[in-house]
DNA sequence: GATGAATGAGAATTCATTCAT
DNA sequence: GATGAATGAATTCTCATTCAT
C-alpha cells in the first residue's frame, strides 16, 4: 500500500501501472491481486488506510492545552505538519483531489472522515479563542478555519506536484511559512494602529 | 480545446479518452489529429492556451490604482475570481497540479509564466502597502503573498474535485469567503488592542 | 462470425482465444472489438446469427407436400441434413450443448427459437400421418418426435466432436443412416407379422 | 474426482478452475496437485475412472437372458438408464463430446473402450433377434444399433446442458420415453397392416 | 479538410502451477 | 501428507494513432 500510495500520488491513478506498484512493493503482480481484487479496490484501500491514520491525529493535542489559543494554533499546525505534511501521507490530499470526480464515493468518504472532523477541530479552536476574549467575536468561524487550513494543504499539494519539478521550490522552509502564516492571520498585515503600546 | 480542458480537468489526462474529447467537441477523432499531433501535444496546447489567458489579467488593474492597498487587494482578488475562478479556466490549476510530475516541462512553463509573475504581482502590491505605511515592514513578503494566494487556488481546486461530489459544498459563497479571507489577513484575528477606538 | 463459430465449436468458448478468431477472420483483435463489445457478446451474436438461419428452414417444405407422410418425413430429414447437417451450421448444436449451462439465456433462446418450433414441426407431421390413417393413433407424439430427431442431432454432435478424431467414423454414410433410421421408425424392427395375427 | 467430474461436465474443462474443484472437494489446491500432476491429467483420470465404471455394465445382463429379444432390449436400456443415465456418470458423455477435439487421445480411448464395445453389444443383441426370427433379416445392424442408442445418449446430454436451464424439460419422464422409443423401433410407426398381407 | 474503420502495443486480470512451511 | 501464499505466463480488453476514402 505504501508503494501504491507513492505511485498513485506521483503519476495519478490511471497512469499508474499495476506492474509498477508490484515491482516497487517487491512482489509479483499476482500477489497484488491476492490482496486487492482490482486496481480500484487497491486505490480505495490505500485511501482508507491513510485517512484513518490522518484522522487519529488532532483532538488529543487540543484537549488539555493550557496556553493561549494563538500558541495552540501554532502547536496544532506544527504537529500536523510534522505528522502529515512531512510524511508520505501528505500525498493523500493530491490523490483525493485528483480522483474525487472519478470515484465520487471517495469524495464522500473523505468529506465525512477528514473535512468535517478537520473543520470541526479548527472551528472549536477558534471558538475557544473567542470565548477567552483572545479573538474578535465578529469572525466568520468557517471562513476563518479555511483561511488557516488551505495554505497548509497547498503546501502538501505543491510538494507532490510542481515542487519536485522546480529547482528552487516556492518555499524553501515550510515550517517557517506555516509559523508565519498563522502569525499573520493572528496579527493581521496592517501596520500597528499608531501609538497603541502593542498587541501580540 | 475547451472540450479537452473540461475532460482533462474532470478525469485527468490519462483517464481521458481522445474519443471522448472528439465527441464532446463534435468532431471526429481523425479531425483532432489534424490539429494536434498527439494527445500530449493537445494537453500542452490546452495548457498554453489557458495560461496565456490567465496571465494577461492583473498588471493593468494594479498600475493606476489610487486607493488604499487594502482596497486594491480586495479589487485584485475580486477581478481574478471573476475572470479566472468563475470561468472554465479555473480548472487549469487542477490540471497543472495533477500532471506536473508526469510532464515536468509543463511545470517549468507554469512556474515561469504563472507562478513567478503572480508572485511578483502580489509581492509588489505588498511592497506598495509597506511603502505607504499601510503594512508592517516586518512582513516576509513571499510568505505573505502565499498566505494571500493559496486559499484562492484551493477554491479553484476544490471546485473541480471534491466540490461537485458533495451536496453541501464547503463554502456556499466563494466571493464572501475571498473578501473575508483578505480582510482577515489585513486585520488579523486577534481582538482589538484594548480600549483603542478602531483599527480597520 | 464464421471464424468464431468454427473455433467455438471446435475448441469450446472458454478455450477459444480472441486472437485466434481474429487471425482466422483475417482482421486484428481490435477490429473484432469494434463490432462485438466482448467475447461473450460475440458468442451470442454467433448463436443468434446461426439460429436465425436454421429456423427459416422447415415449414415451407411441409406446407404443400402431397405424398405420403412417410415420404414427407424422408424429405424433411433429407433437406435438413443437406441444409444444416452438412454445413458449418451443424456445429451450433454442439456449441449450444456445451455452453448452455454457462449462459442460461442462450438455452432459453434456443428452446424458444429452435426446440419448440422444431418439436411443433415434427409433431404436426406425425399428426398428419395419424389423421390420414398412415400412423398408429396410439403414438405418443412428443416421444416419437424425439425418437426421430435425436439421432439426427447426434450425427451433428458426433461430426464436431469425436468424428474428426477417429480414422473410421461411426457412420461412413450419414445420408444412408438417416434414410435407414426413418424407415426403421416407420416400419419397426420386428419381422413381418406374416400370417401371424399380431406381435406387439 | 467426483467434484472434478461435476464441474467439468457443468462448465467444461477450460472454464473450470482448479480452485473450484479443490473447494468443492473440500481440500486445498495443493492437495489436488499431490494426486494429479496437472489439470489435464485430472481430466484424464476423471474420464478413465468413469468409463471403466460405465463399461462394466452390460454384457453380463445379456449373456443368460432367456426371454424375447424385444424384452431383452427393454431390460438392457432400463438397466443402463438406471446405472448410468440416472447417475452422475451420465455427464461423462457431455464431457467427452465437449473435449474430444481438444484431447484427441481421449476420443481414441473412448472409442476403444465405450463406442466399440457398446456397438458390439447392441449389434449382438440385434443379431440374436434376427437369428431367432424375431427381427427382420434386412436390418442394417450398425445403423439400427445407432437408432437405438443415440436417443438415450441425447437424454444424457440434454440432462447436463439445456435441461437444467428450462423450466419444463423436454421430457418429464425419461424412463417412459426410453420404453416408448424402444417399442417404437420394434413395432414401427406405421399403422397395423390390418389384415393386408404386407406393407414394406 | 474531414472522417471513421482498422490497427496493435500495452494494461488489467486470471489461473495453473510451484514450493516453503 | 497437507496447505495456501506466491508466481508469471497467458488472455481479455482498451485506446492512441494511422490512413484510405
Amino acid at each position: 500500500m505504501d508503494a501504491a500510495l507513492d505511485l498513485f500520488v506521483e503519476k495519478g491513478f490511471a497512469a499508474t501501472k499495476i506492474d509498477d506498484v508490484a515491482a516497487r512493493a517487491g512482489v509479483s503482480k499476482g500477489t497484488l491481486y491476492l490482496y486487492f481484487p482490482s486496481k480500484e479496490e487497491l486505490l480505495k484501500a490505500v485511501i482508507r488506510h491513510n485517512l484513518s491514520l490522518t484522522i487519529e491525529q488532532g483532538d488529543d493535542v487540543v484537549a488539555n492545552f493550557e496556553g493561549s489559543t494563538a500558541e495552540l494554533m501554532q502547536v496544532v499546525a506544527g504537529v500536523w505538519w510534522e505528522r502529515v505534511g512531512e510524511t508520505q501521507a501528505s500525498g493523500i490530499f493530491k490523490l483525493i483531489l485528483t480522483e474525487a470526480r472519478n470515484f465520487p464515493d471517495l469524495a464522500q468518504f473523505y468529506d465525512a472522515e477528514v473535512i468535517e472532523p478537520g473543520q470541526r477541530l479548527i472551528t472549536r479552536l477558534l471558538q475557544r479563542g473567542v470565548d477567552r476574549g483572545e479573538f474578535r467575536p465578529t469572525l466568520h468561524l468557517l471562513d476563518t478555519a479555511h483561511s488557516f487550513i488551505f495554505p497548509l494543504l497547498m503546501l502538501c499539494l505543491h510538494k507532490h506536484s510542481i515542487g519536485p519539478c522546480l529547482v528552487h521550490g516556492l518555499t524553501n522552509d515550510p515550517r517557517r511559512f506555516i509559523a508565519h502564516h498563522i502569525e499573520l492571520l493572528l496579527k493581521g498585515v496592517t501596520a500597528e494602529p499608531v501609538p497603541a503600546p502593542g498587541t501580540s
